[in-house]
DNA sequence: AATGAATGAGCATTCATTCAT
DNA sequence: AATGAATGAATGCTCATTCAT
């Protein structure tokens, strides 16, 4: 039930947003009564952090697996991009959640997860200074702006992507993998 | 009058989101009431449909200049992306609201934008196609995934980039544009 | 301009009752504004009540007509159940506003609405009166039940006659009229 | 508390029409809250809806068992005009908001509503034809109109009948249904 | 004679939440 | 583990009315 609450929960959100997302709009869909929602959660913003907390644990635990695996940081990083890319297709409406509805957490809560983000992104930081340090990637990059970018290109697929489309979670990967170590550029100049 | 009532909405909207802000929040700022708002404006969400116009609208007819002007795909690519980082100094949080807040707008009219969206969309990509064309860029692109890419890279920036912080607009659109042309890969491999 | 206020006001109340009829609405119909409307009515209830009043005053009058133009208790009576009937033709609409939203009248206007009608349906019950009297009309009638019970019929008529039907508002008059007098048993048993 | 709230909002609608009766009024009348309102009914006009469709369904229940019971059409009709007369004592104020509200029923409600009011039509006018077709009315009348004529006497009485007064029920159905039957001429001219 | 702008109160409805059962 | 009933506050919106121009 609780479980059935959470994927119900993320659907509507992702569809209407979490403000626009009554509790009655949740309940409806399971055909239980609102009691029942309040006996699994104490309020709706309670739900709501425990989605951005499993999402961004579970993130934050791939990510370490990758970088106690790989060893050079272009590996590094290709793997972590095709780990936000395949998220799409595993986790789907979740990531949209995530990145939109921050706010309706509690400052505490937002805090937390803000933290957990941070974390995240900084450990990009730390594989594209690695891969300067050790030349793999070019000397005049501003790390912090890079990793930005990347997650950029990476987080906005979520906005446009279908999974179930022509192009492949695979094949997206590896495009934006490319793209994100050559540019575009035919030749330097 | 209706001019603070736009300004004022789009602060708010930014900062607690379409759906959480209530006209009462909006008018309150100004010290009016509420049926001065909706002598103004039909409805809450036909201001959201205005905010979300005049937004696009704007950045179509500057796209378009640029689109004019500029000889070479690489220039053109160049002064988009500088269009799209620029906009976040001058109209600052508006972006935010516009990427954010169509789910909340009339089917209708969600598709009014969406259309005009994925016309600024096609104008990037035939730019791709163009110098994928005449040699500029490289050959194995897929234009309107390196589309999105540049997209994904300047408008996650309007969710952390402080124009008032150490590092300029100028000098991000610049970062941006290197990362965007040449990647971060040290040498071709 | 203050005669077309009025008969679109009196469509409108028709057709959504007082209540449900907005200042707006009824502007809008006639492409002016409120405070147009202001400027000819004092204030929504004064539009109401010069509606009343222009209906049964006109109503007072014909009736009084009547009573001093024809002899028998029987030719009053006929002629007037034709001035409520033929009614529906020339005013149309407006008899049932005048029925339905007396209670929106402030509470001196209804009462002077009332006593007109009270006046109205004197006359009537005199008339009855009368011809019990002069034994055109038989004994054991209570005349005042009898009052109500004639202006029950022609003023339900108001809910169900459509003047441009099949029916002419002379027929039905005629009909009515033949009801009232003989009513519609074959035989006295 | 869902009939106390039927039976609280019957008595204003009388007294002040549906539309200008707020929920408020109405929750105050039982010193509960709107959203306990909320809880009973998806909305004010399915509340009226209730209302009328409660009313109608009674009648029709009461009037056919009439029919079944009564043999000829004189007692038939007598028995109906019983029936509507003596529901003001016992719905009182019910059938007032039944003949002035339906207008604020949605089209649909509205359209059921007018089916079955005019069932109920219906079989009284099949009363006339009867009774005229068996010689116990007269050969010349029109059924439809005099059906009109007798909805007309008996539910006009809705809107002046006091059943505390001087008169009692009895006595009035008695008084309606001789003039009914014998209109008020003294003797056939 | 009419407009444009504003007000303040009120409206139907929805909401997250509580709690006895 | 879940329900049914209720609350109180808030929401988007409409209203009759006013008034300077």
């Amino acid at each position: 039930m609780k479980a059935e609450l959470i994927k119900e929960s993320i659907n509507l959100f992702v569809e209407k947003g979490f403000s626009a997302t009554s509790i009655q709009d949740i309940v409806d869909k399971l055909g239980v009564t609102k009691g029942s929602f309040y006996y699994h959660f104490k309020s709706k913003e309670a739900l709501l952090m425990h989605i951005h907390l499993s999402y961004i644990d579970d993130l934050l635990k791939r990510q370490k697996t990758i970088l106690e695996t790989e060893k050079e940081a272009r590996g590094k990083l290709v793997k972590v991009v095709e780990l936000l890319i395949h998220d799409i297709e595993k986790q789907g409406a979740l990531g949209r959640v995530y990145y939109r509805e921050i706010r309706h957490l509690t400052p505490e809560n937002a805090a937390t997860i803000r933290k957990k983000r941070a974390e995240f992104r900084d450990r990009i930081e730390s594989i594209i200074k690695e891969g300067i340090e050790n030349g793999e990637f070019r000397k005049n990059l501003e790390a912090k702006m890079i990793t930005f970018g990347i997650l950029g290109i990476t987080n906005w697929s979520y906005q446009w992507f279908n999974p179930k489309g022509d192009l492949s979670v695979r094949e997206l990967a590896d495009m934006y993998t490319d793209f994100i170590l050559h540019g575009i550029q035919s030749k330097d100049s």
